[in-house]
DNA sequence: TCATTAATGTTAATTTTTTAACACCTGTAA
DNA sequence: TTACAGGTGTTAAAAAATTAACATTAATGA
């Protein structure tokens, strides 16, 4: 796993790159709070390319970046690193906090419970 | 909700410090991986504490700190972030992953299903 | 052709973060 | 008393991150 930690500019950059799947320097600048000049979201863009945390193609003359990790992947480290900070690794701590947070639809529910059956049978 | 981001070195000390509860300049210098001089982890404590995000109590000579937030509250806020960035917001497909990524056992399991059961009845 | 526009490439100044040196304070054992 | 151990406080040097100026390249329309 590359581990490096990030800074705080190329975190915020690698979080909307995770949103937006793929996005040319200009957008990504475009939907950032408090967005600095195109120029330095090149810069980091370069460097988290150096890295390897992220990749890009060309389309016309210009560049589209996407993160190298597949965000399923860079999600279930994200959740545990959640998980093992805020809920003593507790992913049921974890799940009751989410029911709690918000609604969650019948439909979301139903699923839940799915889900929960099939483990259920694979764990036997 | 106090949300100035935080630099490389403040997001690691406030990590431990989820983790720990409370702990000295010392025993969170000796849980860092990649330690500075206590000296280092001291000012870094301070610029928390002046930018509240932890607080601390003298006991003896020494200062013990914690995080300003309850650990629930930041884990919601985290979880959340976690959940828009790389699920779509979607508390479902991260249950699926948490499922998905390591055992859990018959007893969590059981108190998934109880959570749930209890949500429907909340949610009717 | 040539000016304009819209990209990317390079480099360096500026700002922030990180680090630790050094001073000071307090309790305790020789 | 004194000097040592184990803390905190302050300040500034060093390193890293951030920013953007300026250069370059490619496509396009007058």
């Amino acid at each position: 796993m590359t581990n490096e930690a990030l800074s705080r500019r190329e975190r915020q950059i690698m979080d909307l790159l995770f949103r937006m799947k793929e996005a040319s320097a200009e957008e990504i600048r475009e939907s950032m709070e408090d967005a600095p000049s195109n120029a330095s979201v090149r810069t980091l863009l370069r460097i988290l390319a150096e890295k390897q945390h992220i990749q890009y193609r060309t389309v016309g003359n210009k560049y589209l970046y996407s993160p190298a990790t597949p965000t399923k992947e860079a999600g279930q480290s994200a959740l545990n690193r959640v998980l093992d900070t805020f809920f003593g690794g507790s992913a049921t701590q974890a799940v009751a906090t989410m029911l709690s947070r918000k609604e969650i639809s019948e439909q979301e529910l139903d699923e839940l419970q799915t889900m929960i059956n099939k483990a259920r049978e694979e764990g036997r």
